[in-house]
DNA sequence: TCCTTCTGGTTGCATAATGAAACCAGTTGT
DNA sequence: ACAACTGGTTTCATTATGCAACCAGAAGGA
């Protein structure tokens, strides 16, 4: 079993979070699921990780169902796994990852890759939490209250 | 060295992130943090991690610059580990981990901490990722770009 | 001052996870 | 029919994790 729970904390969505996809290589894998990688072999050139590992962590993420393994096309042996509508919600972590590398881990000009829009080719703006009445919000603006019980 | 760099994509910005702060405990410590806890024994209770596990990621953490030791009083032989400017950019990555567990690994209504706008006690809204011009974008809207090189 | 407790660790040792390489059965392409 | 590819599993060495014991310096109390 790869996934210890952190009982001491486990009422944080933080940690259940990290239970699903807080290892070092799960969420490497949704980032290529995000640009369009499939099957096994993709992941696993990509990657350059042992074959048993990301075998071990494909069958948890499925189980964890951020996967959904479904046949390549209909009659074939061979399955891919495609991102489910959890494992899409994962999209804002995965960005917020990517922009806080960016921040801080390339030097002034250094080349990287880039998250653009679609439809105009331009860089995607920084993430941003609002308040409900749509306040832009930083981390000096907000508590975080214990769960009620 | 617990840091392996993941050379295969060094030059993502989600890689270099991970091999930040990609480990079991990190985010948990730095979760922590932004709720105020700054003491070694503050985090060692609250998480109930091995010492010797919370010593090796909080030095890791000050390498990084991700958390700074600051002297908790002026003179005072004891410090505390305070967030950095770079250790604050991690703040949307928190609240991201945050809505997605609550999403998803929470029943309907199930009681769980909640993250609050300070001024009016209401909850924040989802994080939003949007392009220059504003639109709203999901996991579909974008492309990742390579490095241009 | 002496004694006790708290703090922030380190050290040793057992256990669990990771990674490289070899191997393998079923599938597909020629 | 044959060769190559796919998606793994198995074995074994290396590495990280976790528990418990220990320890030196600081703070607090009598």
């Amino acid at each position: 079993m790869v996934q210890r729970t952190r009982l001491q904390d486990a009422e944080c969505p933080v940690a259940r979070s990290l239970d699903a996809i807080g290892d070092w290589w799960s969420l490497l894998i949704v980032r290529d699921a995000f640009d369009g990688l499939k099957r096994f072999s993709e992941f696993q050139r990509n990657l350059g990780l042992a074959k048993n590992i990301l075998s071990t962590r494909l069958r948890q993420l499925v189980e964890h169902q951020i996967f959904e393994l479904v046949p390549v096309s209909e009659g074939s042996a061979y399955q891919e796994y495609v991102l489910t509508e959890k494992g899409l919600g994962l999209f804002p972590l995965i960005v917020g990852l990517r922009q806080w590398g960016e921040a801080f881990y390339f030097a002034a000009g250094e080349a990287h890759s880039q998250l653009v829009d679609r439809q105009h080719g331009q860089p995607v703006k920084a993430l941003e939490l609002r308040a409900a009445d749509g306040r832009l919000l930083g981390p000096h603006d907000c508590v975080r209250l214990p769960a009620r019980g």
